[in-house]
DNA sequence: CGAACTGCATTTTTT
DNA sequence: ATGCAGTTCG
């Protein structure tokens, strides 16, 4: 899949930082439909296929099962679009869900249509609405520069939150409150909305409040959070009704991947967008919705037709990848779901192998018998890379990594520790961030003592109550501080002579080459020397990365263009050219296929989830029976499914039951081979009771899932940023304050809301005001 | 300020 | 079992 995104990346970014904003008012599409030969790329199209590619005015929703040929449909359609001079490149907006298929979305259509990608709208819903933003950043209350925080500056972010307001943090986890405000933003609240949504119970309300504070210190931070890149959007288009209408004017044609995927903070942000020319295609299977946890809303496709009056429904159902008893095994599982648009797939593909079903003893047994099977499979020339296991949670490829390595068997397991979080990439780039970007904290905080300056805690505490007094940035904070006589006087050197660096590698940010500026900022910031001096092991290899970044850079514009794709394209490399057997999670599987698939540990807790049941209830059940129905249908020829009696799981041997959907396969695409006593005297019947699994199962009100659009209106404004004074103090010449460090003293001079102050015992000192009180 | 210790949770993941 | 984060010592 994903591997270095070379050019394609490159002319990403182009696309999004350099084309040209004003096409809106160019003159509408040229009306000169093609010939009426039918185009060579419709023939490939099967007779549904085609209607869902060119039934192209209106809306339509695609209901495409897996292996029916979705992405093929969606960029054909496209292809269409653009050839039958409907509307020119730019006229069309295409989002997907991640990079790796707008990536594919391009390279297919580009193929099609003959033609480069330059300045195309396709691309992810946070790419494109960070595009939007970064044109009219003013009007979005943020300058075009503003940084894209990830989930780690959010968190940290929301800690230092926790810790101003002196909250427990164990009652308090940042990550738990990140989580919370991400769900709101989901749902296209913002902090003043929440209440109205949701009952204010006392921890909502503190995390309501903690919401409220830590929008307004991204407004200081000159910073978006992922949520913000799509809720912004909504809040532009809601106080900018001419912007909005330019985009709804622009885009004559919407295309969305992946619908059943889309939050309703994207729901909202599509159905205004497509409001002047309602032609939205929307392709989706209701049946592989599996991201509920993160804040999808499967409601978006079931309620298509009510959202989009007068829809058209396409649905895709032959199956161009799996045999009958794949198809029907996988049916009949995902046919014990309620409230589904239903889909029938069928296939030509000839009779093939049953759906295997095997329960062994335990988890090492499972490992013995896939790898085995994997040998013969390759020993009877079946290539590894058609083969993968995927694994309920990562911790589950463990085991079978390590009977891999024992049999020698080349393996990739997918979803690891990516290029960009390594930390010192993460480092060099927060350099980067700063340079780029002064106000940018996060950034700020994490360099400004690596390597080490002997900034410590002390006067980080004194910048940060500065800068919180005052609604400034860091930086900001400094720049005033080093002014004063708060810091002893080697810190205040320290910081004053890293801010000139700061300012120094920015003047040379217009004329430099951006690789050749990271470079030499690398270098005289001592980062370079830190590591060169290090003697741990993992240094030289570190030093590698920064050189490979560096040499990454090259493939941008400039920086800012690099620090976007670093934080919108955390992609995973991936060298997809070995022979290796694949091995990831169900979730990551999704839109992949494999002639041989082995689904292991289906038992009861781990396969349906036990967390799944506990905070999902019957709707958890339901997505994790989709999710299993996603893992049958990646097979084309083989699914095997194992289930072990028993397994270690953090350290502790535990017993399981087989899972439920072992029981809901239809037996006549089944070939169950168990071991006998594994479970004593039989096997356990269906009907695993809810009483087989203790406390398990809980259906209180409080963990249904509300579904339901109605009260996410964009009314009423955001979050008002507090207006903050000049910067006068409330003192008076003469008066006697108290400080502190220094003590008692008076005020002898005052310069704005810098003070000098004739201290009792520490002598003169200049300081600013919110540093003293009155006495 | 850095190293050792303790406690604790531990699905799924993109942007 | 394991790793991570926060805390407590030296």
């Amino acid at each position: 899949m994903a591997s270095h995104d070379g050019p394609s990346g490159r002319a990403c970014y182009k696309a999004l930082m350099s084309d040209p904003f004003d096409l809106t008012e160019a003159a509408p599409a040229p009306s000169t439909p093609s010939p009426a030969t039918p185009a060579a790329y419709l023939s490939s199209l099967n007779e549904t296929q085609s209607q869902a590619v060119q039934t192209i005015n209106g809306p339509v929703l695609v209901l495409a099962g897996a292996g029916t040929g979705k992405t093929r449909v969606l960029t054909t359609r496209m292809a269409h679009i653009l050839m039958q001079g409907r509307a020119r490149p730019w006229e069309v907006l295409a989002v997907t869900f991640t990079n790796k298929a707008a990536r594919e979305m391009k390279e297919r259509v580009a193929t099609l249509v003959n033609r480069p990608v330059e300045g195309w709208w396709v691309g992810t819903f946070h790419a494109v609405g960070a595009r939007m933003l970064r044109h009219h950043a003013e009007a979005a209350g943020l300058k075009p520069n503003f940084t894209i925080l990830d989930t780690d500056d959010q968190i940290r972010l929301i800690k230092q939150l926790v810790d101003i307001h002196d909250l427990d943090d164990k009652r308090w986890p940042a990550r738990a409150i990140a989580g919370t405000i991400q769900r709101w933003k989901d749902r296209g609240l913002t902090p003043d909305k929440v209440t109205a949504a949701e009952g204010s119970d006392t921890a909502e309300g503190r995390i309501l409040s903690l919401y409220t504070e830590y929008q307004n210190r991204l407004q200081v931070l000159n910073a978006a959070d992922f949520g913000d890149l799509l809720l912004l959007c909504l809040k532009l288009f809601k106080e900018h009704p001419e912007i909005l209408a330019r985009f709804q004017n622009q885009f004559r044609y919407i295309l969305v991947d992946e619908y059943q995927d889309t939050n309703v903070a994207q729901y909202l942000w599509l159905r205004l967008l497509a409001q002047t020319h309602r032609n939205i295609c929307c392709v989706g299977d209701d049946d592989q919705s599996i991201y509920s946890w993160r804040g999808a809303e499967v409601g978006n496709i079931l309620r298509f037709e009510e959202d989009f009056p007068g829809a058209e429904i396409v649905r895709l159902e032959r199956n161009y990848r799996s045999t009958p008893h794949i198809l029907a095994a996988a049916s009949g599982l995902i046919s014990h779901n309620e409230g589904r648009l239903g889909k029938t797939l069928w296939t030509d593909i000839n009779e093939g192998e049953k759906v295997r079903v095997q329960g062994v003893w335990d988890g090492e047994e499972e490992a013995r018998t896939v790898g085995d099977e994997i040998e013969s499979l390759h020993a009877g020339g079946n290539s590894l890379n058609e083969i993968a296991i995927l694994v309920r949670a990562s911790f589950q490829t463990r085991e079978f990594e390590e009977r891999m390595i024992t049999l020698g068997i080349p393996y990739r397991v997918i979803g690891g520790a990516r290029f960009y979080e390594r930390q010192e990439i993460r480092d060099a780039i927060a350099y980067l961030r700063v340079t780029v970007q002064p106000d940018d904290d996060l950034a700020y905080e994490r360099i400004v003592n690596l390597p080490k300056r002997g900034i410590g805690k002390a006067a980080l505490q004194t910048i940060h109550q500065y800068a919180r007094a005052e609604g400034l940035s860091l930086t900001r904070s400094v720049l005033q501080l080093v002014e004063t006589d708060e810091f002893k006087p080697k810190v205040r050197k320290t910081l004053s002579d890293l801010m000139n660096d700061f300012s120094r590698w920015r003047s040379m940010v217009s004329t430099m080459d951006h690789a050749e500026l990271a470079g030499i900022i690398l270098d005289e910031s001592g980062y370079t020397a830190m590591w060169q001096d290090s003697k741990a092991p993992e240094a030289p290899g570190r030093l590698d990365n920064l050189k490979e970044m560096i040499v990454a850079l090259e493939e941008f514009e400039n920086l800012g263009g690099f620090l976007e794709h670093v934080s919108l394209v955390m992609e995973n490399e991936e060298s997809t050219s070995d022979e290796k057997v694949t091995m990831m999670t169900l979730h990551g599987a999704k839109g992949l296929e494999f002639e041989t698939v082995f689904l292991p540990g289906w038992e009861e807790g781990l396969f349906p989830h036990q967390r799944a049941l506990d905070e999902g209830g019957a709707g958890g059940l339901e997505e994790e029976r989709r999710l299993a129905y996603v893992g049958i249908t990646r097979a084309g020829r083989r699914a095997r499914i194992l289930f072990a009696a028993n397994r270690r799981i953090y350290g502790k041997w535990q017993s399981a039951y087989p899972s439920r959907f072992i029981d809901e396969l239809p037996p006549d695409h089944v070939d169950a081979e168990t071991a006998q006593g594994l479970y004593g005297s039989e096997r356990p019947s269906r009907n695993h009771g809810l009483e087989d699994f203790g406390s398990g199962f809980s259906l209180t009100p409080r963990n249904r899932r509300r579904t339901g659009v109605a009260h996410h209106n964009l009314d009423s404004d955001s979050w008002k940023t507090d207006e903050r004074e000049g910067p006068s103090s409330g003192y008076s010449i003469g008066e006697r304050v108290f400080h502190q460090k220094f003590g008692y003293g008076r005020i002898t001079a005052m310069d704005g809301n810098k003070l000098e102050i004739a201290f009792e015992k520490a002598g003169s000192k200049k300081v600013v005001d919110s540093f003293v009180e009155a006495t």
